[in-house]
DNA sequence: GCTTACGATCTACGCGAGCACATGATGTGT
DNA sequence: ACACATCATGTGCTCGCGTAGATCGTAAGC
């Protein structure tokens, strides 16, 4: 069918038949971040900090350095976001006792709850943008979105 | 079905059945520019200097501080890549004759040439990572990602 | 015990990006 | 003519982030 180029993406003679996917993914990301932003405010949370909360309890997070690299943050940084979320009891760290040098981190239950409240309302603000989507599109953008964030080739 | 909860976003009670939305674009959109950067300096291009490139004449685009919109870029950032791209013959600018203030800008063929072998390029890239993705699920992500692109709530 | 390795922390440096403001050339309204 | 707006451009400030190196406490191997 005609649509076969498109699919391959690129027409037989040069011109690209879709726009990169950066350029779609990159802006779409921008506006998602400015969308978020509002609501970790509202719940006096920053970007940083909600990802701590969000990765904390997910995997067992043992050292800081591999809570930073997880969350794709600079080791030097986290720390500041640690104390904070430590002063503010959403967070426990203690030192490993069978490694004194490791500290282990934890969610506590209030933590727990900022973060469900947070994500919940900032899923609330997503389902609004994807309600624009023909409930088939929306399927597949999901499920392609999540098989590609998946994907090892983009781990790293 | 049991799948209307995830649907939905959340389950019943809580904690919700897929990650972010942005947690899972910005670090997409991340691995994606990291994709394309050996790309763009193979052709001798940078981010800003290819974003120029594509939006070119796309639209036709009159005033720089309207094309530094439209590539989201800051005004007074652009005009080196502008200084740089002319002064290697891909790009034209000179006086508008009706307003003297204004340059057009314009496209040269060497320019074309250039923007559309390291778009070829970067898609046959992005192509390789869309082929871990079984057809239908393909080509309801883009869809869905191309719908998503032009919603007017994302443009700003 | 000594040496080496490792984790957390701090500080200093540099880069890239956005923002605000100034300037010079040019248009436009009165 | 004059005041004001607009466009391109330059300069300097500030932020956020990443990197590198140093320090301190702690482990582990010899």
């Amino acid at each position: 069918m005609a649509e076969n180029a498109a699919d391959s993406g690129t027409t037989s003679r040069g011109r690209p038949a879709r726009p990169d996917l950066a350029a779609m993914i990159v802006p779409l990301g921008r506006a998602l971040m400015a969308a978020e932003q509002p609501v970790l405010d509202a719940h006096g949370l920053t970007m940083w900090a909600y990802s701590v909360l969000l990765h904390l309890d997910e995997t067992p997070i043992r050292t800081q350095a591999a809570l930073a690299e997880a969350i794709r943050a600079d080791k030097t940084r986290i720390i500041a976001v640690l104390d904070d979320l430590e002063s503010r009891k959403l967070i426990r760290r203690r030192p490993d006792p069978e490694d004194r040098r490791v500290r282990l981190l934890s969610l506590t239950a209030e933590g727990r709850r900022l973060r469900d409240a947070t994500q919940t309302a900032i899923q609330q603000g997503e389902e609004r943008l994807l309600a624009h989507l023909p409930a088939a599109d929306r399927a597949g953008f999901l499920k392609g979105l999540r098989a590609l964030s998946a994907l090892p080739e983009l781990r790293r």
